[in-house]
DNA sequence: TGTACATCAGTGAACGCGCGTTCACTGATGTAC
DNA sequence: TGTACATCAGTGAACGCGCGTTCACTGATGTAC
């Protein structure tokens, strides 16, 4: 099924017995939970994928608990990493650029549905690393943002910036939960399914950008309340 | 913890011994997926709050399954009313009427984070009645959308027209998830959710409105794929 | 270069536990006569 | 109205199972001298 294989040339840092096993119970943590679910997660069956006995993640992570907290720290790492990359292949164009993140958000969740399932549960208790990468992973929404309403590192978004990041990470976030529950099979097959979020994405962009600029021209939004970002 | 309330005035069907073990189970099988998610729901630990033995479920619903089944379809029905209670307090503005089904929406998820828990898991096995009402759900929202662009029940919605709905859809969605998920106090002390979420709608539903109707007058968005509906 | 030792990744048996489900049962409710 | 019986919701003991974690251990790797 799982056999160990021998690292074709040892990470230098790990190659005492398994060779690799911290970064084998990751990978299987993440097919393990794209597979079950975290209700389906044991650590037991994570070993087993792995080819060791039951107490040998310990000596990796500590406990159950350890081991997801690391495979979810990671994962955003992941993210971060994924949304950085759209941005640069948005190329110039700012909207283009956050399109692509937003199509990198969605992509990474399709590619990795157990890191995805890991990011954002309720009960998370407070871990350092983990926060700091969650931290990261906004941040680098966030710079779309700023890049799209042209607003430099050391200034404050405006209500109405906070309020389009917000609505983008929504959108996003939406799509790719939907997506992974197999909802979106009532709109299109899935191989349309970039194609769709792209034709969620840009007039959406265009149109914050554009509500954004004109906004004094428009009879003015109801307000109910104003957003106190952070 | 959980003494077994005497039903008040017994509910005619089943006051045989508990009373109402059936509605019983359904609520601590609720509260116990909001204060622990799917991975710590146990059938054991819902008959002990019910007050009953950890055999007594199965008259009622078969197997551990079959009592998720019956739940996430009850939820699916709540959402429906929500949704359609929403709609009815818009009022005459369809713009504002699919607004707050939108806040219907948002506003179920946080009030019964247990349901919703379980409507939008990827694994779940083909059950009539689930898929019923689950359908049942959508159509409520899609309907607010026909009254939006004044499409009839019997009319074909355009493509454009089902991205709206999918872009409203993701939205809402993906806002419940991450305020469920906590991800709002990046943004907003709690207290202030519905009226960010009202502020990310309603310019949204404004310009998905105003983007049909002026479509021709506007740059036409490059499209790279036809979404088919259905 | 060789030897003795320290380190530590991984073993495998064992533990106690809570789980879902089964089973024969009990006893209250509902019904036929 | 009373009696005998059928129904069926709920009991409680029992089952086998997989779980997370512990523990003393093994044995390969790395290091000091």
């Amino acid at each position: 099924m799982h056999p160990v294989e021998p690292p074709a040339d040892p990470p230098a840092r790990e190659a005492y017995h398994h060779g690799a096993l911290r970064d084998a119970l990751i990978a299987a943590t993440e097919s393990l939970l794209a597979e079950r679910g975290l209700e389906g997660f044991s650590l037991r069956e994570v070993a087993r994928r792995s080819g060791v006995s039951p107490a040998a993640p310990a000596h990796h992570f500590g406990d159950a608990q350890g081991l997801l907290t690391a495979v979810a720290t990671l994962a955003f790492d992941g993210l971060t990493e994924a949304l950085e990359a759209g941005n640069a292949r948005g190329g110039d164009d700012a909207v283009a650029r956050l399109r692509e993140q937003g199509v990198g958000y969605v992509d990474f969740a399709m590619k990795f549905p157990g890191r995805f399932s890991l990011m954002f549960r309720s009960g998370k208790p407070a871990d350092e690393a983990l926060s700091r990468s969650a931290a990261a992973a906004f941040a680098a929404l966030e710079n779309g943002v700023r890049e799209l309403f042209g607003v430099a590192a050391d200034e404050d978004l405006t209500p109405a910036q906070w309020q389009a990041l917000l609505s983008i990470w929504s959108v996003v976030h939406g799509f790719a939960q939907l997506a992974l529950a197999g909802q979106l099979a009532r709109f299109a097959p899935p191989g349309g399914r970039e194609a769709m979020l792209r034709q969620v994405l840009a007039p959406m962009l265009e149109q914050q950008l554009r509500g954004l600029c004109a906004r004094p021209a428009k009879p003015a939004p109801r307000r109910t309340g104003k957003p106190r970002p952070r």
